[in-house]
DNA sequence: TCTCCGATTAGAC
DNA sequence: CTAACGGTCTAATCGGAGA
């Protein structure tokens, strides 16, 4: 049976979870912002057609957001993750076997149902309505094709926010191919758009029907993979679930810039407890540490520092204290007065499942302490972020990011939910 | 010359 | 008044060091 998949994604997904909350916006020019309020990271149809651009720095949209009422948002991370769950437990009701790619996308496997089309219809029915958010289904015989067939979904209001590729004839697979440029294709970005040009690849089409040895030799496997891909050779599979992550990162740009140490300190002990946190419900530890300062880069004129260090932990860990103490350490060896930092982090690697503990052959092992931790991760998930701190945090105010013009938790907050 | 490993590059969203 | 440009993650490839 010739495999068919889905992938459903909802419709300029930050924007639309902040209209259904507020109906009032639903003819005016809405952008969502990324963190520090810094770059453009969703727009509404009505901002797209006023021409301002994904990752375009809101300073750059100001005066054209004033000439046309063009509103901003800051992102509002737990209103979005929320809806997101919404929706995906809808889907995989429609399916026997599904993948959450994305905050906003999802892969279905629609391999021998009958008629996929207008279950299509009935997906984007009952999400809306359960939802109110608007999604796209794009459906093909492999990931990369039902990617591409979500495109044209979007792209082409005639489709009702619906195509299925695998029902297009061998001519109108290639008529459509034909018309699509090749950056469209998923996994292809900028720097390879700009070298297959070169080679006169140029469209769909044109990738599809590349020379195999030449592509290869040229790009490497993961281009003879999307060729493949586009040629209904399945490549890529599902994955259901969804694998431990092997690095974890927690860093910030700071909304002032940052030049004191203690400073510095109290915002990386913050990013600690946050990727610690993450490794903890992963059920895992780490065995490296890496800390990293940078001070602004888009400030030419300012003098730039950006270290970077990493040490091995004496023993792999998800303690928390133990990670900020290192964390401490490495702040230190690496500040230097007279910068301004505008952004820092902490990265874990070298992850592995707790269960794979392995002793010190020389040294008595630091006791963890995992009951402490486990209350920590209890009481902050019951009654939410930031009840229970390390001491070193938030001692210091001025590094937390800008975030001036975030919605309510409309979802997630008791007091934040609208009274009527 | 081969292998290993860390750094870099490219991509997604 | 001025300055104001995100965050996390993976896989492939490159290039130097050591065997």
């Amino acid at each position: 049976m010739s495999p068919q998949l889905a992938l459903v994604d909802c419709n300029n997904f930050y924007v639309s979870c902040e209209r259904i909350f507020r109906p009032d916006l639903a003819t005016v020019p809405v952008v969502v912002l990324s963190n520090n309020d810094g770059c453009v990271v969703s727009r509404s149809n009505e901002a797209k057609a006023l021409g301002v651009k994904m990752g375009q720095p809101w300073f750059e949209c100001k005066a054209l957001a004033e000439e046309h009422g063009i509103l901003a948002l800051s992102s509002n991370y737990a209103l979005y993750a929320d809806m997101s769950n919404r929706v995906m437990s809808i889907l995989r009701d429609f399916a026997p076997r599904h993948e959450v790619y994305s905050i906003d996308e999802c892969f279905l496997d629609l391999t021998g149902l009958p008629n996929v089309r207008a279950l299509s219809y009935a997906m984007r029915a009952r999400v809306a309505a359960w939802t109110g958010m608007p999604v796209c289904v794009g459906i093909g015989p492999t990931k990369t094709l039902a990617k591409l067939a979500n495109h044209v979904a979007k792209k082409h209001p005639r489709s009702q926010g619906v195509f299925n590729y695998s029902a297009l004839s061998v001519a109108q697979k290639d008529q459509l191919l034909q018309r699509i440029p090749v950056e469209e294709v998923w996994g292809v970005g900028r720097k390879l758009t700009r070298r297959l040009a070169e080679h006169g690849v140029h469209t769909v089409q044109d990738l599809r029907a590349a020379h195999v040895p030449t592509l290869r030799a040229e790009f490497g496997v993961v281009v003879e993979k999307i060729q493949r891909e586009l040629q209904e050779i399945p490549c890529i599979d599902l994955q259901e679930i969804q694998a431990d992550r092997q690095q974890i990162i927690a860093s910030r740009s700071f909304g002032n810039a940052v030049t004191e140490l203690p400073v510095l300190q109290d915002a990386l002990s913050t990013f600690v407890a946050n990727a610690c946190t993450k490794l903890r419900a992963q059920n895992s530890q780490a065995a490296v540490i890496q800390v990293f300062l940078q001070t602004n880069r888009f400030r030419k004129e300012l003098p730039q520092y950006m270290p970077s260090l990493a040490v091995p932990l004496p023993t792999p860990t998800n303690d928390s204290l133990q990670v900020n103490r290192w964390a401490n350490h490495l702040c230190e060896r690496m500040f230097k007065p007279g910068y301004q930092y505008k952004k820092a982090g902490v990265v874990l690697s070298e992850i592995s499942p707790v269960t794979h503990q392995q002793g010190d052959l020389l040294e008595a092992c630091v006791p963890g302490h995992g009951k402490l931790m486990l209350a920590l991760d209890t009481l902050n998930l019951r009654f939410g972020r930031g009840t229970v701190k390390v001491s070193t945090q938030g001692a210091y105010s001025g590094w937390q990011m800008r975030q001036e013009r975030k919605s309510p938790n409309y979802t997630t907050c008791w007091e934040d939910v609208p009274v009527v």
